[in-house]
DNA sequence: AATTAGGGTCAGGAAAGTTAAGCCATGCCC
DNA sequence: GGGCATGGCTTAACTTTCCTGACCCTAATT
């Protein structure tokens, strides 16, 4: 490697972003995901960066990088400092447009709980605005962008509500599903990141039923299916309660079952009183008061 | 399968700190020097990011701009952030480069004072690399790219020599002096950015002369005018030991004032012990080791 | 009236990022 | 165990973004 030459010149800021990154998260390709840029734009910024400073920041193996003694004794500063400026970011953003909320869920939480409330939630507080993204985990607290987070979780934040298992079906197929051992006899559809959903329930009720079915990639579309008649659902209670209600889903069997988690709220920041955050996170909490 | 990436954007690193910049240093102008672009990339950074917030963050004025309530209540979080990202990329570099050291003085000090002890600095520690810096003003040390800051002042941080003041000019000029008077009838030199030192001077003897002569933009330039013979000029008296021990130049009264300010070396960081910076740091303070 | 100091604007050019292909170990599979 | 697919980083050409440099504008100063 060689020496540098005389850098007068400070360390380019989105370099050392990108290096932070891929030392916290372990992988150029996380990195660059959650930076929204390619890996590529990684590669070069992480290989600036160690020219620069004329030393190496990660290992480079086959499978994935490692970080180096330099790489590590150096990262865990960086994500301080980028956590505090992550944290004035936000906080000027607020200030500037304290209207404002971003909310980060499940895309089947997003679809299916947070959709339909929005309206009412409108109504209530119409200058506020919105905005939804849908992850497939809860993002980092201290970097995310979002002012509130909803996620399922046994514990931490604010519940929202309770989640419990239990099949739902079209109500025509229902019909045929006279007691558990009925399961084997129709499709069971499952979602592929609550994949183990029909173990829970069926261990929980003691039945052990061999059963198929399509898989889907989104529980919304499970539960389209579902209505549609393709078959029958593990139900996740808040998720289906607006079938239920309109009679498109139905609950085949009588048994329910309590998940230890729930869905909770986490505020990115702490919430000022009154504050458009505030006042949507109390909704969703509270929609009554 | 993966949901859509975060629609989301950040809020641009680069137009952060370009805000930061100019709401600490009050001017588009000095946040440009101090981040080493043009004052046009200061505009586009602050002007992109007031449109990414839909707000103003400064009111621009006919001459220079002024901070709005919103850009007042957000630069001061962001300052404590890019302070933090600062002092975490002098570690990494100072990890990195454990030998480079980064002094930042005064022009004259740099060539009058610092010159002469490098070779001495370079025969006791080979291995550090040490770098010069001239600046006219000391640098904002939580800010700054140096290592060690070396300026006059009447306080803080550790004193290397005390200052003081005398005329000092070439031998055959000074026979033509024989009082303090005879400085009227001689070219008195004096540099612009120390364009007091013979006020001070002749008041604290108690005399007045009324004097003119070349004024010099440069120090060094000045003592070398005086080591030629073309004037008296005000020495300092750190600044023009060497010449007098060489016998160029001389002091042709006795009075010296001492001045209240010596050159005092401050370091940007805590030095760590038998670190270069310490080494270099302590070398200048106590050269005999 | 001329000068100066500070911002704003615009065309052109350098340096980001993107896209797509390439590498290379690992792990799977027959 | 050789063949083959996979995951992750890298590389190269292309595209977009950002910076520069020269100019204009306004208000305060000389």
């Amino acid at each position: 490697m060689p020496v540098a030459p005389p850098p007068l010149t400070r360390l380019p800021l989105n370099a050392l972003r990108a290096f932070e990154a891929a030392a916290r998260t372990g992988a150029f390709t996380l990195a660059a995901a959650e930076l929204g840029v390619t890996p590529g734009a990684v590669t070069a910024h992480v290989k600036a960066l160690e020219e620069r400073l004329g030393a190496a920041l990660f290992e480079r193996q086959a499978r994935g990088v490692r970080l180096t003694a330099l790489g590590l004794a150096a990262a865990g500063e960086l994500t301080g400092a980028f956590d505090a400026l992550a944290g004035a970011e936000a906080r000027l953003r607020a200030l500037a447009l304290p209207r404002e909320v971003r909310v980060a869920t499940l895309p089947a939480i997003a679809q299916l709980w947070l959709s339909p409330r929005l309206p009412a939630l409108r109504a209530a507080a119409p200058e506020i605005s919105v905005s939804i993204t849908a992850l497939e985990a809860a993002p980092n607290l201290k970097r995310s962008l979002h002012d509130l987070s909803l996620f399922p979780a046994e514990s931490g934040g604010r519940l929202v509500v309770k989640d419990e298992l239990f099949p739902v079906c079209a109500p025509a197929l229902a019909d045929r599903l006279a007691c558990v051992a009925d399961l084997g006899g129709v499709p069971c559809l499952s979602d592929s990141s609550w994949a183990r959903d029909w173990d829970i329930w069926l261990q929980a009720v003691g039945e052990i039923v061999p059963m198929r079915g399509p898989v889907f990639s989104l529980y919304a579309l499970a539960v389209e299916e579902a209505v549609n008649g393709a078959g029958v659902l593990m139900g996740h209670g808040p998720l289906v309660a607006g079938h239920l209600e309109r009679g498109t889903l139905v609950s085949p069997f009588s048994q329910r079952v309590g998940l230890p988690e729930g869905f909770r709220l986490w505020s990115a920041r702490p919430l000022r009183k009154g504050s458009a955050a505030a006042q949507v996170a109390n909704f969703l909490v509270e929609p009554l008061g």
